[in-house]
DNA sequence: CACTTTTTTAGAATCATTATAAACTAGTTA
DNA sequence: TAACTAGTTTATAATGATTCTAAAAAAGTG
């Protein structure tokens, strides 16, 4: 399977169910916006098994961690993530509660003049409130 | 006192609760911002009087609806708000889990060029954040 | 004052997330 | 293969922010 040598490669073993949910995140054309309670879903629809509520959290930081999950800042009762990990920004429908992603050449160069002492600048999200 | 006709005007009554909260909050020179949990324990402190957390929490929504707060979107356990309500951006300081504001001027002019269909943009919020 | 509506309150309920600790698995070495 | 170690999964409990509830208190009105 073609994840195994990737999650060795960060140091996490390739087990069962981390090659699941690889499949489930990135075996597809198109990135997507997701809960835990979605992912643990599309898992269970897609594989036709149950993984763990608490190993679908645990993967999902790990992935994070790693640089192949991004959180997308927002204020929500559930955490959105986002298996578009390059630069980009979003639009958030606020009737729909849905994401739409809002790509860096849709935006224009940002230019943040401000400096911070000592701090560098990780990242530059905008969220973009929509109404009717 | 001189929120009593700030708070009718919004069709809210000017409960002794509501009066100590705007003091808190809006008499002051500088905007800053907060928690519920720290607003809190700044009511305590400043009024030596204690409001029941459930007002707490129904005053900012309240006041949050009129405008008069702003929600930071943010991933963070707890729920950060502003009572800057001018339109600006933050950095978020990750090591020290605090926000800095960050004026409109500082970061420049930001054109969405995509448009969504029948939506308007209510806000365009950015969020820089900052590591060692 | 009498009456209605809104607000406050303590405490309970909810719900996403994290912690726990026991069972299991991967990788390694003999 | 067996034995060993470190990492992983799991069900369940614990946590903690937020919301709900329903009764008491306060505000507004005539």
């Amino acid at each position: 399977m073609k994840y195994i040598e990737k999650l060795r490669n960060s140091g996490l073993r390739p087990t069962k169910q981390r090659l699941q949910i690889c499949d489930v995140l990135f075996n597809t054309d198109k990135t997507f916006h997701f809960t835990i309670n979605e992912l643990e879903q599309k898992i269970k629809k897609q594989t036709n098994s149950k993984i763990s509520l608490a190993t679908v959290y645990n993967t999902v930081h790990a992935f994070e961690k790693k640089g192949y999950l991004k959180q997308i800042p927002i204020n929500s009762s559930e955490t959105y993530f986002d298996t578009n990990v390059t630069d980009h920004h979003h639009f958030y429908d606020l009737k729909e509660e849905k994401l739409i992603d809002l790509e860096n050449s849709d935006v224009g160069p940002i230019n943040i003049l401000k400096k911070i002492n000592g701090k560098k600048i990780k990242s530059v999200e905008v969220l973009v409130k929509l109404e009717e």
